[in-house]
Order: structure tokens, then sequence, then C-alpha cells
DNA sequence: CAGCATCCCCGGTGATACTG
DNA sequence: CAGTATCACCGGGGATGCTG
């Protein structure tokens, strides 16, 4: 990493042009972090899952294939620190906590779930996409 | 890659059901992968910056703050094989090869464009969030 | 200029055990 | 049930050097 990056902004100062053609990608850019937030292993699938609804920890957990206790923990502390979800503590025993979008949160979701809708249409597409690279790659290394 | 994927499920197996309000999230599942790749910490990028024009490796290499020579390779590489990208090699000296986006990746950079605005759109609410989120975490701990 | 091969590091992640 | 704490790992990714 850069060792010498405090020095060299204002507080106020915003990273991103105005022009939709062109758009700054500095790392220590505010949009890039937070698309790496967004882009980062869980929490995009934890959003696009909580749509209009709370779930509960364990229900998160069963539903998301494959994430570790720890990692959802993780993904959702993150989520609440950035606004977008809401933790709520039942004082029961056992406990029970409740995640929710938060309004930002749900601003949020119809984006996403634009890209999984994007996803589903076009995965064939790009099924035969990559095996025809495959295949083609494959032929190009036996003709050397 | 899993190596062992082939028995479990027959080639037309669609995973995703068409339930809006629910989807599989099974980490074998075709969009789960696709979202894997779409959300790397450089694929979402590269996408973004080629908007309807065509770039050199150079260029994209100079425009992506932070991305390794090698990282950019593989991206693109891996966006061509999804056929999101299409490569094109200049037979001139120096070596000249220019990426644009196929008729597929248009569509997907719609979309990515639109998760570009939602971020510059609520970076400061986002911010906010954050810091308050902090202030009350740090209360909270003095507090304990 | 573009990109492949190699080496190597470090931090994100999973596994496990323990608490309220 | 919903966490927190700790440890170990391995693979993503950077650095470097070489090629067409």
């Amino acid at each position: 990493m850069s060792m010498e990056e405090g020095t060299s902004k204002e507080p106020g100062y915003s990273c991103c042009t105005e022009d939709a053609f062109q758009w700054d990608t500095r790392e220590d850019c505010e949009v890039r972090q937070i698309l790496d937030r967004i882009g980062d292993k869980w929490s995009l699938l934890v959003i696009a899952l909580l749509d209009n609804r709370s779930l509960r920890f364990s229900e998160l957990k069963k539903t998301i294939d494959g994430v570790s206790q720890r990692m959802l923990t993780v993904t959702l502390r993150q989520l609440e620190r950035d606004g977008l979800v809401r933790r709520t503590v039942h004082p029961v025993v056992p406990p029970r906590v409740d995640y929710e979008l938060t309004p930002l949160g749900v601003t949020l979701h119809a984006t996403i779930q634009s890209l999984v809708n994007w996803t589903e249409t076009h995965q064939n597409q790009i099924a035969l996409a990559r095996a025809a690279y495959d295949i083609r790659t494959a032929a190009e290394k036996a003709g050397v």
C-alpha cells in the first residue's frame, strides 16, 4: 500500500468528476471503497435477500449457502455501519436478532436486484461464451 | 476450480427459482459465480470505464488507479472469456491491443453504471452513517 | 507495448472453542 | 440463538524479470 497518503487531500474533497463519461478511480476514492464493499463476497447477497422483510440471523445463515457464522456477522456489521441494514435485538431468551434494510438500503436493493436480474437473464449467454472461449483456447494450444 | 461438479446436476438445470422474492444462493449456482466475477476487485471498474469506446491496455492501466499489470491482464481475460469484452490485437510494432465492450457487455454496463451512480449519489449518506456508527460504538465501549 | 512466468507475502476467511 | 475470540491456512494479488 502507499504509505504517504494522509497529507495529500483535504477532508471535503470530492474525488468524482461530474462527467459521466469519466470518473475518478483512485483507490482512496469514496466511490471505490463503497463499490469494494458492495462487491465483496457476501454483502450483495445479504442485501438481495433482505428484500422488504426482516430476517433472523439464523435465517440468513441458513439461506446463504456457504457463509460462515463469522463472515455473516462481519458482513452484517459492515452493512449496519454503512447505514444499509438495521439490526434489532429482542431481549428474550434465547436471543433473537432481526435484520432489515433501512430506507437507504432499500434504494440500493433496487439497483442490486437489477444486477441479479441481469445475471439470471444472461447466464446462458455467458455459459456459451465461456465454452466457446475454452474451445478456441484449447485449439490454439494444440495448434502450437 | 471445483473438479467434482459434473455428477451433481443435469446440464439444463436452472438453479434459480422464478420467485423474485427468493432465489437460490447455492455456491455452485451459475448466478453466484457470475456475481462473484462481477463483484471482484477490478471487473466492475473495467466495465464501467469501457463505456462505448475502446481503450488500449496501457490506457486502462493508467486510468484504473492501483491495478497491477498482472491483475489487469487476468481481469481482461476473464471478461473476454465471459463474452463481455472484445480483445483486438493490432499486428504492429510496438504491439497495440484494444479492448471494448461486446453487445452483451454493453447491456451489463447499463446496470453497473446505475450502481456507480447510486454510489456517487449516496456516498455522503454512507459517510455520515459510518461516522455515527463509530461514535455510537466508541461510546458504548467507553460506557462499559 | 503487451503480457506471461515465477516467487512470495499477507490478510481475508474458515474452523473451532467459548460466552451471555 | 447469536454472537466473540483465537488460530491457522491458502490463495489472491503484488513485485520482478523475461519475451515477442
